[in-house]
DNA sequence: AAATAATAGTTGTATATTCAACTAATGGAA
DNA sequence: TTCCATTAGTTGAATATACAACTATTATTT
């Protein structure tokens, strides 16, 4: 572990990000704790959306957040079981469920802005904007260089 | 979901991260599947440091690859099923795994390494080599503000 | 030497992810 | 209009993650 291959397996890309998502989705959900909230990070990645869009369909949350349909009905799942949102059937097209945020939903998507200001500030100390902006769109470039294929 | 609040949303570093890493996972494993190697992203950043290192113990493993002690404990499970590897006793410190590649493990290690160049290819086309330095040394700087907190 | 603290791993519980296979509803083409 | 393809969503199985509580072993302290 202490040669040079060892290091350049260290920085490896792949495991970089892995464990940078990771730190960040801990981060979150401890610091949403200590203000006495109980969300992950994924039900919020999920819970903005539906906030913004008002009676998002599944499929459009699917799309939306880069996840798997499955993930998004699992997080729904959750989410009604906490009483944070409903689905109700679309009237024209049977097969859609609008998601809605019930009023505690509301209520945790307020409470929760302030929590994600703090992280972002956290995850982002000390480097310079500039690097950042980088950051962002090397991530929006390797989505794209995977997304349809 | 149309407006610039939600684009703003949409381009959130940490929904950013979360789903790059979704993605290259996901296509790791399909060049592997494709190549009749059947193993995971995460199986693999244990392998490799195990590989490395000759006889790591999950402690060790632990903190190379930022996952929790559990997660080790899980994934050497896992190889360990498929005779990838085997649980060694330490003789000095009997509170000690030390964790040995079997012949099998050895094998699909070297099987995977051209597995691996071939998803860093897919993931970085198109970017310049500049922009994935800096975009390592933000990932790098935010586990150092994540770290030890 | 005995009591206590620290370390290495495991297990239980809850959440999240993917793929494949499935149901149900809609839309188009023969 | 009937058959077929597409679309939206769910379910099952396998893998991964974190935290808390646990056992067992080693190190330290009194």
């Amino acid at each position: 572990m202490e040669n040079k291959n060892s290091l350049q397996f260290h920085m490896n890309m792949g495991k970089l990000i892995g464990s940078v998502h990771n730190m960040i989705t801990r981060r979150f959900v401890q610091n949403a704790h200590e203000a006495g909230l109980d969300i992950s990070l994924d039900q919020w990645m999920v819970l903005g959306p539906i906030h913004y869009h008002g009676d998002a369909s599944q499929k459009l949350l699917s799309d939306f957040c880069f996840k798997d349909k499955t993930s998004i009905t699992r997080i729904v799942n959750t989410l009604e079981k906490k009483n944070l949102v409903v689905r109700v059937p679309d009237q024209l097209d049977q097969r859609i469920n609008r998601i809605i945020l019930t009023r505690a939903g509301k209520q945790l998507f307020n409470d929760v802005l302030p929590i994600m200001t703090k992280t972002k500030k956290e995850v982002s100390r000390n480097i310079p904007e500039t690097d950042i902006e980088i950051f962002k769109d090397v991530l929006t470039r390797i989505i794209s260089n995977l997304e349809n294929v």
